[in-house]
RNA sequence: GGGCGCUUAGCUCAGUUGGCUAGAGCAGCUGGCUUACAACCAGCAGGUCACAGGUUCGAGUCCUGUAGCGCCCA
């Protein structure tokens, strides 16, 4: 067909195929890809994705031509790739080869029709069962399973198909099922891939009768390869067939064998997996065509032991994988007869009998690449000697995407190009990916890297679940429940959404579930609430009032917190290098909030510099005017600023754009290339801030006491639920707290008193030393105002 | 048909090598304007951990079987 520059397609063709020229349609597939890429960069900018934007390939530019092209050549020398006329899997409607990766089982409905063969010498009758008569011209043998006994004595004689006379032999082979059907089937070339099998190990005739268009061949009956003891016959009857499509093919010898007594019985409808290209809508056939083959089959072994050197998260998805490789029965069919993907980039000579050689394709050099061999002419011919005799011929196939996005480790680390950056970078540390294209993208990866490079091509792989609709329904198009996430970041924003994707563990599946995002809203909101405020008080002007001070003592419930916070760290850390980014969240999540709950209601009076002080015992309780009070003041400071700047890094990975805002108002540069936390550092982080606010870096950390923060806590929640249950407000004065327990228990909770009291809003505190485990607590209320 | 995973509160999920009086958030209920946040806070209630056996001093956790759901491969 021709180009035409004015094409405009309809923008609601719906499913029916347009004819259109190749370069009309490349045209449109560029323009839309450069579509799709923007709306791509647009979504995971919005996502803040941490992207160098500079280094974005797309498998129609240059750069991933050129590799893809090369590795396919390489390939070719090692031998590890092959052309060859075989039995490949077609999709008429798509007028394509398909590979076992993209083929999908679908019940559909069929028939069993019970047909006549005929034994030759005595013609009694072999009974075969088949949901394909159509296909009984093209038989090569009969098959039965080597202990079946109804058949074993026919192994080794022919028989004579019906309607065409064709003797074929009568074989046997284990994969032939004693109790499918008759137990006895008909071999075809070809039928489907079990065909193919027995075909190949039986060593059997071929006949093609199936054209890539879907309809019936015209076979010279009589001719070498199409015997029949009655040629006449056979070409009669196949004459009501030829050319037609398959189902209408079906119909047709269904009513011959009808007819001419070849039928035991009308045929029995059964439903039964036939295998479909998964994009297809028709049954995909087995066709003989000429197509590239990578080795597979050779490498099974290899592949399996480098899937186990491979850390999968989680472990169990590399079943998956396994399986896939064991039940690999065919080498992977690279090229595909389509308009749009990467030309295979070699050329034929053509004889001067203008007969195609493909067994010495002609290659181009590594430094013309990319090529087009339906464009470019190869070196030492000119252009006029295309598709001529004595000339060449282009290879009019175009790659399997897969061949290309199998090599994305080759193409990000400069492999062929900075021989320096690749091998610092290969291979490389992480494949994340979806648990659907294990078979895919991952397989393919590894056998590309394990062909090339003789190692894996990662280190590390993370399978993601599927994200599902809200009703936890997979997805799809045609249920219409398609979520798509730009619309959940404009309602609820990028951290939230993050925050929610950060809750699906890998390997599960999880719901588009706008609960939680909500969730991650307020997570967020309260991050930025907690972090002013937190500030705020840090960073009060201290004037002069703590101008003299030339050193600072820690407080204990401060380093109390310190040493929680120590801990969150550690485990964070250790979950994220694990990949478990949902256990790091949880973590710093339960933190945070503890951290807003308790410790921030808890210190924000002595952070103020306003503590009431309280009365109770003497010495321990009272808070003096002067230096302790400005200690004590300053270490809430100190400690305030460092936990927001070490929990804002702790979130950054799942809030980014809430965390880099907080940090911006009081850090330089951006909260994301920051160093991470680490638990050992705490201390300095401590000095830092003691250094920023008041000038010292001379630091005495009081013991930590891990327990304090969490207990003092506990009686704040007591006295909360006393106000709670009497119903009265949290900030009801508690005129007398009072306190039992074992005397370490109360020792220790002296140390956090004040903030106790200050938070409990508690006038008198007294402590009694008794037996009890745990401690026990009277709060005595203020009186209500009367009404 | 073979394999893998899941099944814990009304909902979504935690629960590391068996030590639990089974946790969290949401929803529900009861209260509270408390000078970071009412887009908030406090408190309460809610579970035979799918079912049946077994191992063990002790099982949500380990073993066997069954059922349901999902996925992968034939």
């Amino acid at each position: 067909m021709l180009y035409n520059p004015e094409f405009k397609p309809e923008s609601n063709s719906g499913k029916d195929q347009i004819p259109i020229s190749r370069r009309n349609f490349i045209e449109l597939c560029l323009e839309l890809t450069e579509q799709d890429e923007k709306a791509f960069e647009d979504l995971w900018r919005h996502l803040g994705l941490s992207v160098d934007w500079a280094l974005t390939y797309t498998t129609v530019g240059s750069q991933a031509q050129r590799v893809s092209q090369a590795a396919f050549l390489k390939l070719i020398e090692k031998n590890e790739i092959y052309s060859a006329e075989a039995p490949t899997l077609w999709d008429v409607d798509f007028a394509t080869a398909v590979s076992q990766a993209e083929l999908e089982d679908r019940e559909i409905e069929g028939a069993f029709h019970k047909v006549r063969f005929y034994k030759e010498g005595d013609n009694s009758e072999v009974v075969i069962e088949t949901t394909r008569p159509e296909l009984i011209p093209a038989v090569v043998a009969l098959v039965a399973n080597p202990q079946d006994d109804r058949y074993k004595s026919l192994f080794g004689t022919f028989v004579y198909s019906p309607l065409f006379g064709v003797r074929i032999p009568v074989v046997a082979h284990e994969l032939a099922e004693p109790d499918k059907g008759s137990g006895i089937a008909m071999v075809c070339t070809f039928g489907d891939l079990t065909d193919v099998l027995w075909w190949r190990e039986l060593s059997l005739d071929l006949r093609l009768i199936v054209g890539r268009n879907g309809r019936l061949m015209q076979p010279e009956w009589g001719s070498p390869g199409w015997e029949s003891r009655d040629a006449d016959l056979a070409r009669t009857n196949y004459l009501q067939i030829t050319g037609k499509p398959i189902r209408r093919a079906r119909e047709i010898i269904v009513g011959l064998l009808d007819e001419q007594g070849h039928l035991v019985e009308p045929p029995r409808k059964i439903t039964h997996p036939v295998k479909f290209y998964e994009k297809g809508d028709k049954p995909l056939e087995v066709v003989a065509s000429r197509q590239w083959f990578i080795r597979t089959l050779d490498h099974k072994e290899k592949l399996i032991s480098l899937g186990k050197e491979l850390n999968w998260v989680p472990p169990y998805m590399r079943v998956r994988y396994e399986s896939w490789v064991e039940g690999l029965n065919a080498d992977w069919n690279v090229s595909r007869q389509r308009f749009f993907g990467i030309p295979i980039p070699v050329w034929y000579h053509i004889d001067r009998h203008g007969e195609i050689d493909f067994e010495q394709p002609i290659m181009p050099d590594l430094k013309q690449l990319p090529i087009d061999p339906s464009q470019d002419a190869p070196q030492g011919f000119s252009e006029e000697q295309r598709n001529r005799p004595g000339g060449f011929i282009g290879d009019p196939d175009v790659m399997d995407t897969w061949a290309t996005s199998s090599l994305t480790p080759q193409i990000a680390t400069s492999w062929l190009d900075d021989d320096k950056t690749f091998k610092s970078l290969f291979p490389m540390d992480l494949r994340p990916q979806g648990q659907d294209i294990i078979r895919t993208w991952l397989f393919y990866t590894v056998l590309r890297s394990a062909l090339e490079h003789g190692q894996l091509p990662w280190k590390n792989t993370v399978i993601s679940g599927f994200v599902l609709d809200p009703d936890r329904k997979k997805m799809s198009k045609s249920k219409g429940n398609v979520v798509t996430p730009m619309p959940l970041l404009e309602k609820h924003g990028a951290d939230a959404l993050r925050y929610w994707a950060a809750s699906g563990r890998p390997g599960v599946d999880t719901a588009a579930d706008e609960g939680q995002m909500k969730i991650g809203r307020r997570m967020a909101i309260k991050l930025l609430n907690a972090s002013r405020f937190a500030l705020s008080i840090a960073g009060t002007d201290p004037g002069g009032k703590f101008s003299s001070e030339k050193s600072l003592t820690i407080a204990p419930m401060d380093a109390s917190m310190f040493a929680r916070l120590a801990d969150v760290i550690q485990e964070a850390t250790t979950a994220l290098d694990a990949y478990d980014h949902t256990r790091a969240l949880e973590t710093c999540e339960r933190f945070f909030w503890d951290f807003c709950d308790n410790y921030l209601e808890l210190v924000k009076l002595r952070a103020y510099g306003e503590e009431n002080g309280i009365a109770g015992e003497p010495g321990v309780l009272k808070n003096e005017p002067g230096a302790l009070k400005n200690q004590a003041t300053m270490s809430a400071r100190v400690s305030l600023l460092t936990a927001v700047r070490i929990m804002l890094r702790l979130f950054s990975p799942f809030l980014p754009f809430v965390a880099e805002e907080v940090w911006s108002w009081f850090q330089d540069g951006s909260v994301h290339t920051a160093p991470w936390p680490s638990a050992e550092e705490v201390e300095s982080e401590i000095r830092q801030s003691a250094l920023e606010l008041f000038g010292t870096d001379q630091l005495s950390l009081s013991p930590a006491n891990q327990h304090l923060l969490e207990s003092v806590s506990d009686i704040l929640a007591g006295i909360r639920k006393q106000k709670s249950e009497a119903k009265r407000s949290m900030k009801t004065r508690v005129e007398i707290l009072e306190l039992r327990g074992s005397s370490s228990d109360l020792n220790e909770i002296k140390l956090g008193l004040g903030d106790l009291c200050d938070a409990g809003v508690v006038t008198e505190c007294f402590l009694e030393v008794t037996d009890s485990e745990k401690i026990e607590l009277t709060a005595t209320l203020e009186q209500e105002p009367s009404a």
